[in-house]
DNA sequence: CGTTTTTGACCAGCGC
DNA sequence: GCGCTGGTCAAAAACG
């Protein structure tokens, strides 16, 4: 637990990156006393406690030493910045004035008493003041903050948009899953966009949770029979949704594709805005599985979660705990937390479904991840018969130098991406692999993951983009953006910067994500003709890896209680 | 007192 | 059809 606090070595880079969420992201551990923390409770609490001293520090920091600086127009101000420093150093100057004045107590006790009076009312009156700016700087923050996320979101739904129009062409080009523009078809990255972060479908999701589930329970169970479990999942219009999920049957080229993987094989009878929702729906039920070596019950991610189920699963003596987005009412996100049944220091956190209202930095950055991670997974299946994706190919492609770190699974019933984050990366890894990245991986409690994912992805994007093909020669990238381990470990800004270069790396190059599709397609149609069965979990380690299926687990499906959770 | 967690029960999908 | 399993619900308990 105490690998959690930022007190430790935690990469410079997640105070650079995301300064202005550290709050947010950081609210949700105060409920996180989850069992399937290896730690007592109190050990959490106090860790949390920790954290969020260092940030009161921070806050201090910048109150104390920044604020002055910056409100020096005003002449009341002015004062308060003397009064921060008559803050700073009150109990010396008290002290000394009082020290001072006691050998003239002696003399005389009523003036120095007087006097005390007045420094007293002086000094109310100066913290009262400091606390007018501090509001005052708490509100500019919380702008600051406002900004940033906005920025994120459109940055998000830029290179969501790059990449949606391009994977749409492609799949036109292809055959498959066409879009139009026009005829009310909507292009996929409009669906994208959605999805992204802003709550494009904010309004379909308004509805609680809660009263969705009366409407699916209230509904007739023949109406569910095939559909249950996709009702359940709260997504969109339910009705919708049951379209969606035959839907992507549909598309599998072969019919007998999918048919386990996702769920019966039926004629569709969806119109094309059914066909929208249906690769929406695709999105949501694309997995990212975070693999992290981490004590706390649970990785930062910026987003607040509220348990809502935990249950044993098969083959692993850790509970698996189930939680769902409370940042907004009827938000789909939900994510899985499990430890590793061989190694119980790592965490296995598995994120589902993409958030339907706006999100703090921090949150964006993990929401970005997740989305795109899913999203990227999903252009080559969605492209491509269900389930038949080359796997191996698509994490070459996908993520070339984290040869280590992630794993693509087309399994039924979800395909997951599994970005493994346990691994530090040794320097020898880096020679090896000399013509890939290699993305830097601290100890993952050292860093809130929100800030270190978007780093991972999106550079596992940029060497996506490269890998396609259509970037520059990828020895010279390799040069420009590689080395990341170095960067991570000597450069605090070099890493961030150079996130910031893959970003614009694949804004600035809307093609790779059709290359990448036509170079899936091309190699899915060529070969590898069966991938139906349950799991396809392609290692792609070259250094005994360890890599995981999102549902690798089969064991009583009972509830534990909570004394019965093996810690770590 | 409102919110969150716990936990037994329930449901659906799937394999046999 | 039955049992197993994963996932979810919801009442009760715990918490702040």
């Amino acid at each position: 637990m105490m690998d959690s606090t930022p007190t430790r070595s935690s990469p410079p880079t997640t105070t650079i990156q995301f300064p202005l969420n550290l709050h947010s992201s950081h609210d949700h551990l105060d409920h996180d006393h989850s069992p399937l923390h290896p730690l007592s409770s109190d050990d959490n609490k106090r860790a949390v406690i920790r954290e969020t001293m260092d940030f009161f520090a921070d806050n201090k920091m910048h109150v104390d030493v920044l604020k002055p600086s910056k409100d020096q127009t005003d002449d009341l101000e002015d004062d308060n910045s003397r009064g921060l420093e008559l803050i700073v150093n009150t109990g010396l100057n008290l002290l000394t004035t009082n020290t001072s004045t006691d050998q003239s107590v002696v003399e005389d006790g009523m003036s120095s008493n007087m006097e005390d009076k007045r420094a007293k009312s002086e000094l109310a009156v100066v913290r009262a003041e400091l606390e007018r700016i501090k509001t005052e700087n708490l509100r500019l923050r919380d702008m600051a903050n406002q900004v940033t996320s906005n920025y994120n979101t459109l940055q998000m739904h830029l290179v969501t948009l790059m990449q949606g129009q391009k994977t749409s062409e492609t799949n036109e080009e292809h055959g498959q899953e066409k879009t139009r523009s026009g005829n009310g078809v909507v292009p996929r990255q409009i669906v994208d966009l959605g999805l992204a972060a802003a709550g494009g479908n904010a309004d379909e999701l308004s509805l609680s949770s809660s009263v969705r589930r009366r409407c699916d329970r209230s509904r007739s169970p023949g109406n569910n029979a095939k559909n249950g479990k996709n009702n359940k999942e709260l997504m969109v219009l339910d009705e919708d949704r049951k379209g969606l999920d035959r839907g992507i049957d549909q598309r599998g080229d072969s019919p007998d594709q999918g048919s386990q993987s996702w769920g019966p094989s039926k004629i569709t009878r969806f119109n094309s805005s059914k066909s929208i929702d249906q690769t929406e729906a695709t999105i949501r039920k694309a997995r990212v599985s975070i693999r992290a070596r981490s004590e706390a019950p649970l990785i930062t991610d910026g987003c607040q979660w509220r348990k809502y189920g935990q249950k044993m699963a098969k083959g692993n003596p850790c509970p698996r705990a189930y939680y769902r987005c409370t940042m907004a009412a009827g938000c789909p996100v939900r994510k899985q937390v499990q430890r590793c049944a061989e190694d119980r220091t790592i965490l296995i956190t598995t994120y589902e479904g993409n958030h339907n209202h706006p999100l703090p930095p921090a949150a964006v950055a993990m929401a970005s991840t997740t989305s795109s991670a899913a999203r990227m997974l999903l252009s080559g299946s969605v492209s491509s018969a269900d389930g038949l994706m080359n796997s191996n190919f698509l994490t070459k492609t996908l993520l070339p130098c984290s040869s280590s770190v992630a794993t693509i699974s087309a399994s039924a019933p979800f395909p997951t991406v599994t970005l493994d984050l346990t691994q530090n990366p040794s320097p020898l890894q880096v020679p090896r692999q000399s013509t890939q990245f290699q993305v830097p991986f601290p100890n993952f409690a050292d860093a809130p993951a929100a800030a270190l994912l978007p780093q991972i992805f999106e550079q596992a994007l940029y060497n996506q983009s490269k890998f396609s093909g259509l970037q520059m020669s990828q020895d010279m990238e390799c040069n420009q953006l590689g080395q990341p381990s170095q960067l991570a470990a000597t450069q605090p800004t070099s890493l961030a910067d150079s996130v910031s270069a893959a970003t614009a790396a694949i804004t600035a190059d809307p093609n790779f994500t059709a290359a990448l599709a036509t170079a899936i397609t091309s190699i899915i149609g060529g070969s590898n003709p069966k991938n139906t069965s349950g799991t396809n979990v392609t290692t792609i380690s070259n250094n005994g890896g360890k890599l995981t299926s999102s549902n690798n687990n089969s064991n009583g499906s009972n509830t534990i209680p909570n004394s019965s959770i093996p810690g770590k």
